[in-house]
DNA sequence: TTTGTTTTGCAACTATGTTGCAAACGATTA
DNA sequence: TAATCGTTTGCAACATAGTTGCAAAACAAA
């Protein structure tokens, strides 16, 4: 669905471009999380890197994209449900990273248990990453 | 005490250099967690970027440190409680990072919780980090 | 103190990310 | 469809983070 692709941008109120579309089709056909360096791989070198960087910028700040901290220290990039916006994030889920094919899993249904912190303490927001091997590796 | 600095490092076979128990000291001074750029500033600009990065890696393989995850992609560091040993960290705490002040706590008492996983997946490592108010902004 | 091993500092390099600016592009309106 | 105007892009230049090879210096053991 290429109309798919540019109702996101407008409902968004990004103007429809080549990079923003072929960014956006890269994450619909991955299904799982990208980083800077595959988009630039697999976009064919079409793009300048600062481009990129931009994109996946105002990609964030709209809520069409939620990174992803992991343990090595990489950007991780992947779609937000339909609920997210523009500061309004609903990524209450966890992620799993595979060590095996290091594929990076939304797991949308599984959420981030509350924990209990100290006296004085107070949360704002939980990021939970597992790592081990992932369905298809198993 | 000078000299558990430097038992520390006998404990873990490493000989004692300058870099190395200046770098224990910081950590032990510090309380919370540390970047590398924290300590390239704090030592004094004694030593060289290359051995502070070299000092840090030997220090999370010996188990004497271990590294933190951060939603920002940055790297801390942060000392390990006594059972942990090379290869065998016992680092499933929390890690709360204040958003006021800046400071990452290791909230050693506050366990991460077990998740319930897909069918197929399997865990292995398990981060979590809060943000928020910390004790002291609070 | 001598010896052999480990660690350090330096230089050079790669990777990652940011900024300013002019040219190109996209949306809108005539 | 063409003109206009704001947005986006590519480029160059820069900044920061991290890695590697190698010779000199420091350390541990004898
Ligand atoms: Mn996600
Ligand atoms: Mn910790
Ligand atoms: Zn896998
Ligand atoms: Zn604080």
């Amino acid at each position: 669905m290429q109309n798919r692709i540019a109702d996101l941008l407008k409902k968004n109120q990004l103007s429809i471009t080549d990079s923003r579309k072929k960014i956006l089709e890269l994450f619909q056909n991955a299904g799982g999380a990208l980083a800077h360096s595959d988009i630039e791989k697999m976009s064919g070198e079409h793009f300048d890197r600062v481009t990129i960087y931009r994109t996946l910028q105002t990609f964030v700040e709209k809520g069409i994209i939620h990174t992803i901290p992991t343990v090595d220290n990489s950007v991780l990039y992947a779609l937000c449900k339909d609920e997210c916006s523009a500061g309004h994030h609903h990524d209450n889920h966890v992620h799993f990273i595979c060590d095996d094919c290091g594929t990076t899993y939304c797991l949308d249904h599984v959420l981030i248990p509350k924990v209990e912190l100290p006296l004085g303490f107070t949360e704002k927001q939980t990021d939970l990453v597992v790592s081990g091997t992932c369905k298809n590796c198993n």
